[in-house]
DNA sequence: TATAATAGTCAGACTATCTGACTAAATCAC
DNA sequence: GTGATTTAGTCAGATAGTCTGACTATTATA
């Protein structure tokens, strides 16, 4: 495999670095997460969530979604309730300790793209996140426009 | 989640984009491989790989590597022959069937990056590739320095 | 040459994923 | 408004892919 690596190779490798970074910061904190559940956690909307939507923005089954919810619930991070608009839906929600977590992961984020912004330099930082920006748009099913996305 | 998308996010949107479209097509092309195949595959080296590097560069255990090595062998993608400098080691090597689809792989790779050139822009896109690549030195574990690459 | 390190395999367990079949509630079509 | 269809979620069972631990064979080292 002697290439010009692609961008979605480079691309891999920076995703990559991020959520090791974020998860093993978690797991040093006592957070009892795996990747898995880390992955669907963090698409859990703040308002509330339905697992049909969160198996669809993850790209998983329902049956597997709710398997990882149900393992997010004993663990304490998530909660279900009735949804009050429809009573098939159950409302996922986040805990108090799921926000902890949460704000962790913000920060390590932070610290992260920090160290990047040596690299790169503020412009080049903001100038990547710009460009994968205008990439998301064309390369992520759920992005539904400008603004739409709250 | 309603924050402002960080750097790791927004690079896994574009890599999965690229990835799914690419398996997209050799799986369409009648190849039969997983993911977890595919993953494992595109870093077998044209000169021959050994199993525990290809584990190490994977992030993998040897033993899932050898599980999915032993399927790419089963499927016609890959060999193992004896290394002839370490009675230990064999060498596995990419089949005339595996450089066909590497072939396709790479067709479809260039065809997602012109979809992308006609959303960046030539040079925005020749921006970001340079960007990703800074930024693979302080981000790849198996990144040797410049050249070092072969 | 004895000891330690390295390359890989064998055996067994478990996580995360899937498919298919199902129940209950909401919505749609008269 | 009732009957048919769609939607939200669950239950049951299978499987892929991953791990840990213990092992063999070969090479490198003291």
């Amino acid at each position: 495999m002697t290439n010009e690596p692609n961008i979605g190779l480079l691309a891999f490798l920076v995703y990559r670095h991020m959520e090791q970074r974020v998860m093993a910061e978690v797991i040093a904190a006592g957070h009892q997460v795996t990747l898995s559940q880390a992955r669907l956690f963090e698409r859990v909307d703040d308002a509330g969530s339905r697992l049909t939507d969160l198996a669809e923005s993850a790209q998983l089954t329902k049956q597997s979604a709710a398997y990882l919810v149900d393992e997010l619930v004993a663990a304490g991070y998530l909660t279900r309730s009735p949804d009050p608009r429809d009573g098939r839906a159950r409302l996922i929600t986040i805990t108090d300790k799921g926000r902890e977590a949460i704000a962790l992961a913000r920060t390590v984020e932070a610290r992260v793209e920090a160290e990047w912004k040596a690299r790169l330099g503020e412009d080049g930082v903001e100038e990547l996140r710009a460009l994968l920006l205008r990439l998301r748009e064309i390369v992520d099913p759920y992005w539904t426009g400008p603004k739409a996305d709250e």
